[in-house]
DNA sequence: ACGCCCGGGACGCCCCGTTGGT
DNA sequence: ACCAACGGGGCGTCCCGGGCGT
């Protein structure tokens, strides 16, 4: 045996997998620019936690600004497709799939806290980086033309309402959705984002064709 | 010695007024961080502009925290109070005001790239500082309160439904309000404002009483 | 009474007397060069507790420089004289003299924490500025030589004995004495400083002309 | 893209290496510090001349104060040791040695100039941090007990005079020692810190043990 | 290919000594 | 004697590359 014991790995496991290594830099970058903003996050603290050094981050990315778009790309735009555009696209009933995404919503304190990423970059990037803002701004529109092919098909249907305009609702529902998670953001409160779902479910629910009727329990 | 004139004062007009001065400061401030964040906003670029330098603004602020405090008490709320609070407080009608309000809304390119200063600032710093995010989410408790009780008041008068929840409506008109500024800013585009703006009316006109009546033509 | 309250100057007392305003400056300023240094010490902090601006103390000291050189003349110097200058004239015998003098050197934790002003400075602002230097190392000459002339006087009278070289010993017993505040001061043990006192006073009886002699044998 | 040699790297030699830049850093920060000081070094000064950048500054250090303890404890405390410590403990004759090393004080300028580097530290900065107070005190330390210890052991083999206290006089022999370098300093006088060694040799072979006898002391 | 250590500058905020106008 | 304004840095630190091993 030799006297020099192996060099440590920067812990255990994982030997050098670089796409390994890469979800983990996304992911701790992610939850950082979640919580701090991507100005606000600095790429030291990201890599604090994570074994990774700066060469490794500067190996899989080209700089801060391309780990941002990375970070849209591979973490903030899957969400909203998991969450909204999937589901919806799959589902029967667009009013009932609406309803079942948004009562989803968490209401852990945490991720009151934090708000939702999507619109938090957006928020912060859009008048300062163009390619940012095309990047969020796509996933907005895919986010709400999910919606509105939705509403079309459950129209089409007769599960939803003849009056209504798919693409104007689909709008109206993303803006009320967001904006009450942006009030529970700055009041830290779930109960402001609790109100705002039920809120919102009411709403849907109005959508609905009369048909079975409006004995509708708004709560 | 020369003839020369004496140096003229960094622009025309008002020598050593400080009040001016802190104006100008908390103006030119204020544009700045409305356009990029209070992150994104460095005082050098504040001062060149102002013709104020640094030493004045270390005069008048006791650092960059002290002056987006500044921001918030004396350029943002009283935004919002102008706005928001006085015309609604003021109103014989609060449906009709609030209509007034939102339709007064600007469609302004720059302004909808820039979005709502309070909005903004909110998204951006309540996670990270505990002090602006109390004093931001105070003002828009003011905000819907303001709305609450002129809700309150006109359901009183019989001029608003009277299944309509005050605290809630109000809350849900802020949501649907400050969302579409959000997405009309991820978007940069006047024409979603512009239809929210629509959505919003049509949303208020449902909350008259039907009394004279509801041929109210909803889209 | 009159309606017009007496408008009150900055405390009680004290209406517009320069000297007064002057003497306060000084005092304030040398406690805190005395404590911190001179480049620790700022203005601001010299004018925070006294009722005094800015204005006023650039009213009365040209800078901080001048300031420093008036906390020399004004403050320090006559510490050195009072303590050391005119009691060595004005004694019958020196060596007396010496030893009352060091015996009442202060044991204090405050000013075995702060030392010596006058090394302070001497110490600080020696290498960086020929002015304090040359000031300050005149009134380390003072010092040395109202011993020498003390121990020369003394030497005449026999009461000190012959082989003692009056420059010499008048240098060797400044720099003891500075030596031995240095050492308390860094390790701030009064204790350091009760040891040298006897070791200096023990060194001062051994200056004495062995003729009468011992039978002293004082402490 | 251009056939440009590879540019050269600061000055020639040592590329990257960590240890040589740590020390080069060091030792431009003692030589500024032992001039003006710690509060009047500033890290740009330190930067100019040492071809070495901010970012490498950080690197090795986590700021001005760890590169004042590093400067201690790497530089300083060395200089202690080697010239005092280590001899004092290899020391047949303590007498000798302690002669030794007083005569071999430098009257260079330069040195008289800046004075000794660990009295300068500890008198600059022993009322404002504790933490550097601290180690400072312990250097100190370390120095009497290394006389305090020689003086012993020369006691023991009747070298030292018997009435001698180990620790009181070493203590008297580095406060006179330091206080001749503080005059000096002050005055600016190479001559001051001569006659200081000649008075501190002629102390110092008083302690002797009278054996042999004292024919010696001479001035 | 992948990752690490070391280094590079550019500013950002803070704060300080100072000067005019009143 | 005072209030307001003035700029000049100081320290900290952030985003980012090069040279080397594995």
């Amino acid at each position: 045996m030799s006297t020099t014991p192996p060099p440590f790995r920067r812990s255990t496991a994982a030997p050098r997998d670089a796409a390994r290594t890469r979800r983990q830099l996304l992911h701790k970058a992610f939850a950082h620019v979640h919580e701090a903003g991507f100005q606000g996050t600095d790429l030291d603290t990201i890599l604090d936690g994570s074994g990774v050094t700066k060469g490794a981050l500067y190996h899989h990315f080209a700089g801060k600004d391309a780990l941002g778009h990375a970070i849209v790309d591979d973490v903030v735009a899957p969400i909203t497709r998991d969450t909204w555009v999937r589901p919806l696209a799959d589902a029967a009933d667009p009013i009932d799939a609406l309803i079942a995404i948004v009562e989803s919503t968490s209401l852990d304190a945490e991720d009151v806290r934090r708000g939702c990423p999507l619109n938090n970059l957006s928020q912060e990037l859009s008048p300062l980086d163009e390619a940012f803002r095309t990047k969020l701004a796509a996933i907005f529109g895919e986010w709400r033309h999910a919606i509105a092919s939705a509403l079309r098909r459950g129209r089409a249907r007769g599960v939803v309402r003849a009056d209504v305009d798919p693409a104007e609702t689909a709008t109206f529902i993303v803006a009320v959705y967001e904006g009450y998670i942006s009030l529970a953001k700055s009041a830290q409160d779930a109960r402001l984002l609790q109100s705002g779902k039920k809120q919102i479910v009411k709403y849907l629910k109005s959508l609905r064709a009369s048909q079975a009727a409006d004995h509708d329990a708004r709560t």
